[in-house]
DNA sequence: TTATTTCCTATTGACATAGTATAGATTGAA
DNA sequence: TTCAATCTATACTATGTCAATAGGAAATAA
């Protein structure tokens, strides 16, 4: 009953650019730094997000990544369904129980009503509102 | 992001006692017959489930297993946790978001609201109530 | 005693997780 | 054009968990 790291680390890497948007692309090295993931393992996680058009890369020197649209557009269930999988506990058919259903429903629930401007505000509230950019 | 066998297949042996309740002890070969799973893992899960106390064992011939309790005293919360572990999709302070907490407390809320009796009954409607024991 | 049944421990094959390693393609600043 | 920075792709590996399978010991009814 566990959500994998790649799921995490999606959120986290999402969250990153969020706090972090500065106009300027934001390269693997310093999202790998900031959040202490390997470097190459990151990258792997973003290309699932670029191939799901969450995130524009851009490439060559100075190049990097970005947000594809704002945070606000983002549900925490989106990024984690497309890293994961779909958030389904136990699968359907395995066993008729109408609780697996009733299990599936309030995860998706909660994911889908939290965004990543939720999570942005959150994380500025944490760090008591008077920190940089 | 799932429930393992053991979880559900937890859930199905409990169930099975407790539909099939009539007085005489119930070996785990006709669990396994009735459930469909193989009789040496099972084994290894009822006897996650005696630890617990969830059920009472009557060893040699004849033997078998009972419900310890009456079906409306467990949850279904209360089975998985014993056989999953805590229901936690992110282990706290992994990832500092309150996301995780709601979803650990949805799931929570869910399961623990759902007792054996309850599926007890779903499964007696879903055999049209005209099942014999 | 014998057949039945639970109890206990060890082992295994398949698969997923969480990386690491290597090579290569593309871009853009200088 | 040069070349470093960056993304892309694939393969490999170590570790752990899952879902059994296997074999025998201990208990008990008949």
């Amino acid at each position: 009953m566990k959500i994998s790291t790649k799921g995490t680390y999606a959120i986290q890497v999402m969250l990153d650019l969020a706090i972090h948007n500065t106009g300027e692309n934001i390269n693997v090295k310093k999202i790998a730094e900031r959040q202490e993931i390997s470097e190459k393992y990151l990258e792997q996680i973003i290309a699932i997000l670029n191939k799901a058009g969450f995130v524009k890369s851009i490439r060559g020197a100075q190049g990097g990544y970005r947000l594809a649209k704002s945070p606000d557009r983002y549900t925490v269930g989106d990024i984690l369904r497309v890293t994961e999988g779909p958030l389904e506990p136990v699968s359907q058919g395995e066993s008729p129980l109408s609780v697996w259903k009733k299990l599936t429903d309030a995860i998706n629930d909660v994911v889908d009503h939290i965004t990543l401007q939720d999570l942005v505000d959150e994380e500025n509230a944490r760090l008591g509102g008077d920190y940089i950019i």
